[in-house]
DNA sequence: TCAATCACG
DNA sequence: ACGTACGTGATTGAG
């Protein structure tokens, strides 16, 4: 029988300092304990030990030491990121069964030699894990050490056991503290014999055998007068030394090697510890995603449902779920089926109902793709479960069963995730109305779905030719840029290369380093602006940067992404942001240049079919008047409603001039600071924004604030409320759960308060145009049917619609846009059309 | 797979 | 004393 101990805090410091630093999102360290169960997994399976324990020191003197005031004096204090993952490797041994021995005053390293010796006195074999030598000394013909040495990233242990160190070492184990106490040891304070290193010792114990076969022949003529006064000098320090040295193995601990032997895991305690952890990849390596069930216990009932032969023949509710490979499981109450890809194919037909599905604007493609035109579905599990957790990454039937249900499913078995469905929309439904979120749900996010579905499918037309031939333009302008800048580089380089770059940049042409990144020099266009008048290589590097990044991205990509009708269709991501909002990708049709001319040409390259035009309308200001109405502040609502410039406006009060001597500059500055309420503003980003001293920053965003009285109650009083609760919430309801309020580090908590403060900001006008998208729609197949929803940007829709009714059209969409909610600002779309999506903008 | 960069609102 | 604006996605290079 094997048994496995760890030298808890001679293996968690290796960890610490050998993985580079994690943190969660609270803030706190995980590196450590990360590392120190790398080492314990590869530990146990280079041993594969029957049982598994580790030894810790406790706080406060230790017995051994006591006598010796200057131990551990001269220690370095363990550093705060180690302390605090202390608790926490203790609490994930704990829900791992692996015993913690610890005995207060005693050291880890007295524990280790009293469970070594009493394994031994067992006739077990005993593998020590540390990285510390001292513990050489208890090796025996039972006992042994794994060494732990990291570098490199890499932790290797190597196996001693008698042989190896009388190999190494030319003595026997035991005679390791004898070594000691002649030649000390400064990292523990042993003070040894002055002036006798590793080499004197180790031929003085090779010669005498022992410390007292070195002072019982002092005599001896081998050992020369210089080295016997030094001996003599010192005796009494060999002899403190010793003992110092010496592990004890009497420590009162109650351990016996059974108690020991390896327990299967508490799977649920740690899941919830790798989950708070975020070790996403230990949870499966651990096999623990099962438990992550009962980790948060559900009270739902599961109905279990019969094996059917086919679907039900009457008018019923089905839930309906799209495995991987094609397969449709279907459960109703009377029971559940699934139908081969084949048997869908063949047109086999739900009956009709309000039916259940998992990620409704999916499904509408897929059933589309094999030929089932099926309509829209009455609840989608995925959509509800982003909205009452838009944070998570993903929303696979597997997890929501766990959280939700309390089982266990496979997101491939058709059957089993049909089922799921069914019992989950009840609960799902349930808890969105528990949060107020019924309406949001039912009246926005679902609806929107064949919404999403048909602007997916009808994509938007690319005139191919001339995006072609802008490639071509672009691939010789690059070509030119790079001969222009390996000319003042002195040769070919990778300019895409940032290492590279910087190196040429600042170590060969030894240009000023404005910034750092944490790999080496920043190279970005803010850097690069600040360098661009000290050597001509930079420009020329600005306009590669901005060439080939329309190269690569727009014209290579969007070609790419042209389909055979000649129509590029994006996927909108409904289930993704954290606050609401869209997105788009595949390809992403939502950063579409428009800052810069050169860049604004890919718009022309969006058009219309022929006998259309695009229609584009976008709302003016949406988020700061989505603030005044929120926040009630009276003095912004009334220079919404004056209908004026509202960056003007904010000039002129913060300047104290009236509008119509607001410069320029100052109009600038007063954009940037709205734009930084809405973020979140602190006083150092917005000096650094506009190019101005930190006081004058300080000075404007005071006088925002105190012109603006309620927004600046505003930005106190939401994020006090979401420090209360952990939320955030939109006009409409929309929830957003805040975890870094809650963390310990201030960076993050800081971070946390600016997040409060504008998700219900930017989640509520995505709320807005969400809603708009709905109403438009609709009011477009009843009135306009030749006219199509294409995309949405944000806060700007793009229709496609025969040129005739453009005008009517325009008005229509900025109508609808403009009265989709009645706020104490009023709201301002404007639409234009042409024949490109440039020319309508 | 991650970091850096840059495109958008 | 420290780091520094919200939300996204695609491309590229480097380990």
């Amino acid at each position: 029988m094997k048994l496995l101990i760890l030298d808890g805090n001679s293996v968690i410091n290796r960890a610490y300092y050998g993985v580079k630093p994690l943190t969660n999102r609270e803030g706190l360290f995980t590196h450590a304990v990360y590392g120190f169960l790398n080492i314990l997994e590869k530990m146990e399976k280079e041993e594969q030990p029957d049982a598994v324990c580790v030894a810790f020191d406790l706080h406060g003197p230790t017995f051994r030491h006591k006598m010796y005031d200057g131990y551990k004096a001269t220690r370095h204090p363990m550093p705060e990121e180690l302390a605090q993952q202390m608790p926490v490797i203790k609490q994930v041994l704990t829900a791992m069964n692996i015993p913690i021995y610890a005995c207060q005053g005693w050291e880890a390293d007295d524990v280790i030699g009293t469970v070594s010796r009493i394994c031994s006195n067992n006739e077990w074999e005993c593998v020590i894990v540390t990285g510390d030598r001292d513990s050489l000394q208890l090796i025996d013909k039972n006992v042994h050490v794994k060494l732990v040495i990291s570098k490199m990233g890499q932790t290797n242990a190597t196996l001693y056991n008698v042989d190896k160190f009388q190999e190494e070492y030319g003595f026997e184990p035991k005679k390791l503290i004898d070594l000691k106490a002649l030649m000390g040891d400064s990292s523990d304070n042993i003070p040894g014999v002055a002036g006798v290193g590793q080499k004197t010792a180790t031929e003085l114990i090779l010669k005498f055998g022992s410390l007292n076969g070195v002072y019982e022949n002092l005599t001896d003529a081998s050992i020369r007068p210089k080295l016997r006064e030094k001996l003599e000098n010192s005796k009494e320090n060999a002899v403190l030394s010793y003992d110092l040295a010496t592990i004890r193995c009497n420590a009162p601990i109650d351990f016996e090697p059974k108690d020991a032997i390896v327990q299967p895991y508490n799977k649920q305690e740690l899941y919830a510890i790798f989950q708070r952890l975020e070790f996403v990849r230990l949870i499966d390596k651990y096999g623990l995603r099962d438990a992550g069930l009962s980790a948060t216990p559900v009270t739902a009932e599961v109905k279990e449902l019969p094996q059917m032969d086919g679907l039900p023949d009457k008018e019923t509710q089905c839930a309906v779920y799209l495995a991987p490979d094609g397969t449709l499981g279907v459960a109703c109450s009377e029971g559940v089926c699934v139908l081969t890809p084949l048997e869908v194919q063949m047109g086999v037909k739900l009956p009709k109902g309000d039916h259940i599905c998992h990620d409704m604007k999916s499904a509408m493609h897929a059933l589309d793709n094999i030929g089932v035109g099926y309509g829209v579905f009455a609840f989608d599990t995925a959509l509800a479960a982003y909205d009452l957790n838009p944070s998570a990454s993903e929303y696979p039937v597997s997890k929501l069963a766990v959280n939700h249900l309390g089982i266990n499913v496979d997101d491939n078995d058709a059957n089993a995730c049909a089922k799921a469905l069914w019992n989950l929309y009840p609960v799902l439904n349930g808890e969105l109305k528990k949060l107020g979120m019924e309406s949001l749900y039912y009246e926005i996010e679902l609806p929107l779905c064949p919404v999403l579905y048909k602007m997916e499918k009808a994509g938007v037309a690319i005139d191919k030719e001339q995006l072609q031939q802008f490639g071509q333009m672009l691939s010789q302008r690059i070509a030119d840029c790079e001969t222009l800048i390996f000319g003042y580089a002195d040769g070919p380089f990778n300019i895409n290369s940032t290492k590279q770059l910087g190196e040429l940049l600042f170590d060969k042409l030894g240009l000023p380093p404005v910034k750092k990144t944490k790999t080496g020099y920043s190279t970005n266009a803010e850097v690069l602006e600040k360098l661009k008048d000290k050597h001509p290589i930079i420009p020329a590097i600005m306009d590669y940067r901005m060439l080939t990044k329309l190269n690569s991205t727009y014209a290579e990509g969007l070609m790419k992404a042209v389909g055979e009708d000649g129509r590029i269709h994006t996927t909108f991501q409904n289930l993704v942001t954290a606050t609401g909002r869209l997105s788009s990708t595949e390809p992403n049709l939502q950063n579409i240049p428009v800052r810069t001319d050169l860049g604004a040409e890919i718009r022309k390259m969006f058009i219309p079919k022929p006998g259309c035009v695009l229609v584009d309308a976008d709302y003016s200001q949406i988020e700061l008047r989505v603030l005044a109405h929120i926040a009630g502040d009276i003095t912004m609502q009334e220079a919404f409603r004056s209908g004026m410039d509202i960056h003007t406006v904010t000039a002129s009060q913060v300047f104290s001039v009236p509008a119509e001597q607001v410069t320029p500059l100052q109009r600038r500055h007063a954009k940037a600071v709205n734009f930084g309420i809405v973020y979140g503003i602190s006083e150092f980003s917005l000096a650094e924004d506009i190019g101005v001293s930190r006081y004058e920053a300080k000075a404007y965003i005071e006088s925002y604030l105190a012109n603006y009285p309620g927004v600046k109650a505003y930005m106190k009083q939401v994020v006090a409320d979401a420090a209360r609760t952990g939320f955030t919430q939109t006009m409409y309801g929309r929830c957003r759960e805040i975890t870094e309020l809650k963390s310990s580090n201030f960076n993050i908590r800081q971070s946390g308060e600016r997040i409060a403060l504008n998700t219900p900001i930017q989640g509520t006008a995505a709320d807005l145009i969400k809603l708009a998208m709905i109403r438009v729609d609709k009011a477009l197949s009843e009135k306009f049917p030749d006219a199509k929803l294409l995309l949405q940007v944000h806060d700007e829709l793009i229709v496609e619609c025969p040129e005739e009714i453009a005008q009517q059209v325009a008005e229509l969409i900025s109508r609808e846009m403009e009265q989709v909610a009645q706020l104490q600002v009023p709201l301002f779309a404007e639409a234009k059309w042409g024949k490109s999506w440039y020319e309508a903008k």
